[in-house]
RNA sequence: GGCGCGGUGGCAGAAUGGCUAUGCAGAGGACUGCAAAUCCUUGGAUGCCGGUUCGAUUCCGGCCCGUGCCUCCA
């Protein structure tokens, strides 16, 4: 792919060509679950944008010159407490919160990540990157706490474009007194003998919030990488932190180059929150939606603009994939052209929506691209060879963002449609709509063009 | 109080210094065993006030409104 990737970079605030630190390995990080609950649909959201830049970065470097890492928080205090509250083991609420997580993630069609690092696998990366921070002066041990000093670091703040001053005269908490500078964060602290914890140079202990991912980055990723993407509640302090913890350990050298964040999402316009109850887990709209709907519906706004979720717009999106799928082609097309769905990379038919993406990941722009190819598929005449290529160009740019990539049992679908062709020539109507419902059991409505001929598109019930 | 983001047609949602997407919804028509889809035609927008400019929705300033963050929430 020739064309050149933009991004955002909340560091710059600026939009930028971007160019990987080794193009044979492109290295990204996203902040991912603490596994004490399922994940509401808020969660989903970076799930699905940073794997729709997975996608397209894979595409532009090559299938396995892209490692993508997304951690698992596994120890936590809302882990703790959670625990504590109803009894279950620490480690089987963690162990069954993952699964969870990935079958929810899985059902939004999300490609697993490269690497899925946990806390706990890291702890004593954690407890180096403290002693280097100790033994460099950006840290120091009190209490029983080893803490990081802010002060000690000239430029801090550049991500969120905040000074020190700033963060302490607004600050809501506390300052804990064994602080020595009011903007000091933790990044170990005592555990009690009740809780989780790990022997350190420090006494027992467990890490603070942000020094997992510092640790497990530098580990999996190396010093510096490319791209470092979560939500954008986490700029200030995650990643903050993040940044605080990784350079000084590195004398300086930038954890990331590109710092991306999404948006928030609102249900019906407000805040999700338990207390509206408006709160939805992945799992609760898997219920009554396909995820392959939920996922367009996530990709519909821009990832940097608030995203509002609503069930218009997922009646809205339902609609669209099937629209799209109906333009993908009649049966004829899929037996011949699309059988083996894994083979379709290999197209390289160049789409218009694959350029879009390349813009900042503009997904609705993308989505307009495939809307217009649809609408020029269906002028075609079925079977022509130029709709056929159109089909192509649709099946190929949809799966950067990761749709259209729903399938049938084609034997089946074959024989049942052989079947009903004929009885509709006999004008057998009563055999005709029995056949219709038996290809519907597969998954699949057919629908009777002008000429006799079927378009095809998903059955979702 | 500090830092930031946004206000585009009925709704959703891109883009852009001039020719203003796209989808849904609406109106009219075509097609049609049923059902559904699709096709054609069509009305409709850039919060307010100034400034820069031949020209601003787009750039600058002010205002109004909404919204996010400010130590563990994606």
């Amino acid at each position: 792919m020739e064309k050149d990737i933009f991004l955002y970079n909340t560091l710059t605030r600026q939009k930028e060509t971007f160019k990987p630190v080794d193009d044979k390995n492109v290295r990204m990080y996203v902040c991912g679950p603490t596994v004490y609950d399922r994940a509401h649909l808020g969660n989903a959201r970076p799930v699905v944008v940073f794997d729709t830049l997975f996608r397209l970065l894979r595409h532009k470097y090559g299938q396995n010159h892209v490692t993508y890492a997304r951690n698992i928080t596994d120890v936590d205090d809302k882990i703790m407490a959670r625990a504590h509250e109803t009894g279950e083991s620490i480690e089987s609420l963690t162990t069954r919160t993952t699964q969870a997580y990935h079958d929810d993630m899985g059902a939004l069609n999300a490609l697993p990540p490269t690497i899925e690092p946990r806390a706990t696998g890291h702890i004593a990366e954690m407890i180096a990157l403290n002693e280097v921070l100790i033994a460099k002066g950006h840290a120091y041990v009190a209490e029983g706490h080893v803490l990081f000093h802010v002060p000690s670091m000239k430029n801090y703040g550049q991500l969120s474009r905040r000074s020190r001053d700033e963060l302490i005269a607004g600050a809501r908490v506390d300052v804990a007194p064994y602080k020595k500078d009011a903007a000091d964060f933790v990044l170990w602290k005592p555990s009690a003998p009740d809780q989780p914890g790990w022997e350190s140079p420090w006494g027992r202990g467990r890490p603070g919030w942000h020094i997992e991912c510092s640790a497990m980055a530098g580990k999996h990723l190396g010093t510096t990488f490319d791209i470092h993407g979560g939500g954008l509640d986490l700029i200030f302090p995650h990643h903050e932190n993040e940044i605080a913890q990784s350079c000084c350990a590195h004398d300086g050298a930038p954890l990331a180059h590109v710092w991306m964040h999404n948006g928030f999402l609102t249900i019906n316009h407000d805040k999700m929150s338990k207390s509206l109850g408006n709160f939805f887990t992945v799992n609760d709209l898997l219920q009554k939606h396909h995820g392959e709907v939920i996922r367009l519906a996530l990709l519909s706004a821009h990832y940097r603009q608030p995203l509002d979720f609503s069930e218009e717009k997922l009646q809205e999106c339902k609609v669209t994939l099937e629209k799209w799928y109906s333009a993908l082609g009649n049966c004829t097309d899929i037996e011949n052209e699309y059988a083996d769905l894994s083979q379709r990379h290999q197209l390289q038919v160049f789409g218009p929506a694959e350029e879009a993406l390349c813009d900042d990941l503009n997904t609705p722009q993308a989505m307009t691209e495939l809307n217009q190819l649809a609408a020029k598929i269906f002028k075609l005449p079925l079977g022509s060879d130029e709709r056929k290529k159109l089909s192509h160009t649709l099946r190929y740019s949809a799966q950067f963002l990761g749709l259209l990539y729903w399938t049938i049992d084609q034997s089946k679908f074959d024989h049942l449609i052989s079947a009903r062709m004929q009885a509709r020539h006999k004008k057998d109507f009563a055999k005709v709509d029995q056949l219709r419902a038996e290809i519907q059991k597969l998954g699949v409505q057919i629908e009777d063009g002008p000429k006799g001929t079927y378009s095809l598109r998903p059955f979702w019930g």
